[in-house]
DNA sequence: CCAGAGAATATTGTCAACAATTTTTTCCAC
DNA sequence: GTGGAAAAAATTGTTGACAATATTCTCTGG
């Protein structure tokens, strides 16, 4: 026995992230590293992931990662074209306007769970994690603004108590990552954290109404940061466009 | 759209045998079938899906099943044992409302959603299926008026517009089969259809609010109809609960 | 008849070789 | 050079054999 897997629910829970494994990585692992990868946009929309690339840095074999590119491609983040391989997704501005519409609808939900339900102790911990935020903005660390920035959200999630709804927001906030990329301009890269430090405020009054308030404004000034047109044109599409 | 009985050689009888086009749809069109029969409750909660069994039923390889069940897995639909094999889910008693609240927030955000935009056509066409779900109950063909049952809140979620959130009401709908099958007493086995009928008319007047709490309603009776209580023990549990 | 060990069977997990397809490179005519 | 066809290389898709593990069956002793 190599490991000791538990073979309950992956429920994903866990924020630890094992580094620089030379060791073969699992399934589970290796999916999180690329979601990671993609929530701090180091993967970029319309990135090839080819096969043999990822085996050598995982260290598996093909038919693993062949697994983990499906698990992927369910969850949105990665388009799989038959003979061609696997793409970061590149969301169309119609999806980009779904994915920030039913982030409204089910963070507005997690904001009133968490209201009702949250403990001093969860606060204090999602404070310390705007305060590391606030720092890794004001020392220029752009990389980690940005994953904590979306980290944040799907924290937030977990502690509302509902995993059926924190797994659709973990989703959805790598979506919005892609999106950012494609359709934000140059100097926006995360949300501000002064908002989500407005947004605890509330929740540790247990001012369910002006949290979900506050999380909808917050998003609405996310979204509308963005310039979501047309989708600037890449190679990649123009396959599709023509084909037939 | 209904499935004909195509459990024979798809090459025999088709008139177009268009190779690519259908080993391409295959796959998807397996995750469908078993996606439909988890909702008609045919498949219920703890069946094993072996993977020969899967390979003779659909004359494919291992390997694209496996690909199959691994897509079913990322949708809560199946649970995969490591050298065990593929079961279908059996949500627990947590999970179970997890899916229902899940379901409440979303479909209220769906039929808000489908308010504001949904046209004459589109609500004759609902009817017409609440109809046929009506005329089901009354023939005595249950699997029919549960299949058609699910499927009203899944097309309700598709012309609201969204399809972001209307594949995390598939996912959520299909769920709810199997809590329904667990937790459900003999004789529930699907929604009410004049429950529907009676949301219809309130999207039919463009009513929002009044729609959205008929939904809420609505989800709300068939989840107090259940008996969520700790699950029916069975063969397959001991093993998780023993183990670790 | 039961319990339990051990063999036999069945099922799942893994891998490497091969086939099919796409992408890149080469080469030649213009 | 340029465009375009053909060859070469690289990449993805598929299959079948085999290993690892789980399940079922058989048999023995009590």
């Amino acid at each position: 026995m190599t490991s000791q897997t538990a073979d309950r629910e992956p429920d994903a829970s866990d924020g630890v992230t094992v580094k620089e494994f030379r060791l073969a990585a699992s399934e589970e692992q290796i999916v999180e590293r690329i979601f990671t990868a993609v929530m701090e946009r180091r993967l970029r929309p319309g990135a090839k992931l080819a096969e043999n690339a990822l085996c050598d840095v995982f260290n598996v074999s093909r038919a693993r990662i062949r697994r983990v590119l499906i698990m992927l491609a369910e969850r949105g983040i990665v388009i799989l074209h038959p003979n061609r391989g696997a793409f970061v997704a590149s969301p169309t501005p119609d999806e980009a306007r779904h994915v920030f519409q039913a982030r409204r609808t089910i963070e507005r939900s997690i904001v009133q769970g968490a209201a009702q339900r949250i403990i001093k102790n969860e606060v204090d911990a999602l404070r310390a994690h705007v305060a590391r935020e606030a720092e890794a903005a004001a020392s220029g660390d752009r990389r980690e603004a940005i994953r904590l920035s979306g980290e944040f959200h799907i924290r937030l999630a977990e502690v509302a108590g509902n995993p059926v709804i924190a797994r659709f927001l973990a989703e959805l906030v790598a979506r919005s990552s892609l999106i950012i990329a494609l359709f934000g301009s140059r100097q926006l890269f995360s949300c501000s954290e002064a908002e989500h430090r407005e947004l605890l405020d509330a929740l540790g009054q247990g001012d369910a109404e002006r949290a979900a308030q506050l999380m909808d404004d917050h998003l609405g000034h996310l979204e509308r940061e963005l310039d979501i047109h047309d989708a600037p044109t890449e190679t990649a599409d123009i396959r599709r466009i023509l084909e037939f």
